[in-house]
DNA sequence: TTGGCAAGCAAGTAACCACTTGCTTTACCT
DNA sequence: AGGTAAAGCAAGTGGTTACTTGCTTGCCAA
């Protein structure tokens, strides 16, 4: 197998368990499975090798997206919904990681920024096609509703394993006991089905 | 003024900025204004003064409470997100480094944790609360909703520096954009006034 | 005045870090 | 067989880290 790809997975995986100051290049290279100064002569520098890790994750990582035409909101925000959280719940320690460096390493953490940007926007977008076309109630901001529904998939997917007494479900119902609400919230009644 | 209050606060200030790593006995002994040796004979080591030091942050910041007898739930409600909402943001450098650092000091962030769950079991009290006493519709589970909440509150707080598109409104007016949503969600009325 | 305690200070230790250098080995291509 | 490029290996460099040691300074009370 690559070599490059090799460490780039390595560096991905001690970075979500230890961080980027844990993740010695010693480390990496062990877990690649490669000689420390073959790292240094695929990539300058720990930051640039850093940097590329993240950058391949991002571009591997490409969420599922709302279909452009709704036909049945409840269903196809929940199918989205359950997806989105499984995907940030599988990469929870590398998004915590990622966000308690943020200072640190800006640029580093900015590529994920933008993805979860995106999908932010996607999402927006979808809710605002159900708005005028009277699928949803007028009264929220799109951006807010948004928001709440990202916001309450983040937190459970992130918070779940640290604080298992503030999550009193699976996984699985966590999808089926917050859609109703959401959906409530945005006027889509949650029976509808095509 | 004391030498051990000097370096538990500089100690939670660098750990805010630079993570447990970046905060090194140096750099906190120098923030103190106190010689690195001093800090050795405070504390036996640097994970001592760490866990104390985040410890006394957890006794301070003690949030406010939600009323036993609920009597205008919107209100109510929304001068407890606004309270909560400004909390988060107010050390949401430290709380990024906290959850970041999950993996490697557990029993660190163990405290903070704990403070969180008590939060979310007292809001999901005040939620039992409402539906018991027919203020809210009672379709929904109590843990849920005061996931979606807090979920959406925290993720704001967090993410609003890191991701300015993503929030396209200020946070005074967060708290009133959210709120509609989750008071519909719960079935609140959002106009009662007491 | 004297005793004790808390803090400062300079220096050092052992470990670890990112990164480099010089050289040898392996593997593949013609 | 011979040439080339990639990888391994041992060793070292300069810097940083947590933590220690020995000694000096300042302060407050008996």
């Amino acid at each position: 197998m690559d070599v490059r790809e090799a460490l780039l997975k390595a560096t991905i995986k001690l970075f979500g368990e230890v961080g980027s100051r844990g993740a010695t290049t010693r480390l990496i290279a062990q877990e690649a499975g490669v000689n420390e100064v073959t790292l240094f002569r695929h990539f300058r520098s720990k930051d640039e090798l850093l940097e590329a890790a993240l950058q391949s994750l991002v571009d591997i990582v490409s969420a599922k997206g709302l279909p452009h035409n709704p036909v049945n909101p409840a269903a196809e925000l929940t199918e989205w919904a359950s997806d989105h959280h499984q995907q940030l719940h599988k990469y929870r320690t590398l998004i915590r990681k990622t966000m308690g460096e943020f200072e640190e390493h800006p640029e580093m953490c900015g590529c994920s920024m933008k993805a979860s940007t995106r999908i932010a926007a996607d999402l927006a977008d979808y809710l605002k096609t159900l708005q005028l076309r009277g699928l949803a109630s007028s009264t929220w901001d799109t951006h807010a509703a948004a928001s709440v529904l990202m916001g309450t998939l983040f937190s459970d997917a992130l918070g779940r394993d640290a604080m298992p007494d503030r999550f009193p479900y699976s996984m699985r119902e966590a999808v089926d006991l917050y859609m109703p609400l959401f959906l409530t919230a945005i006027g889509v009644s949650p029976n509808s089905k095509s």
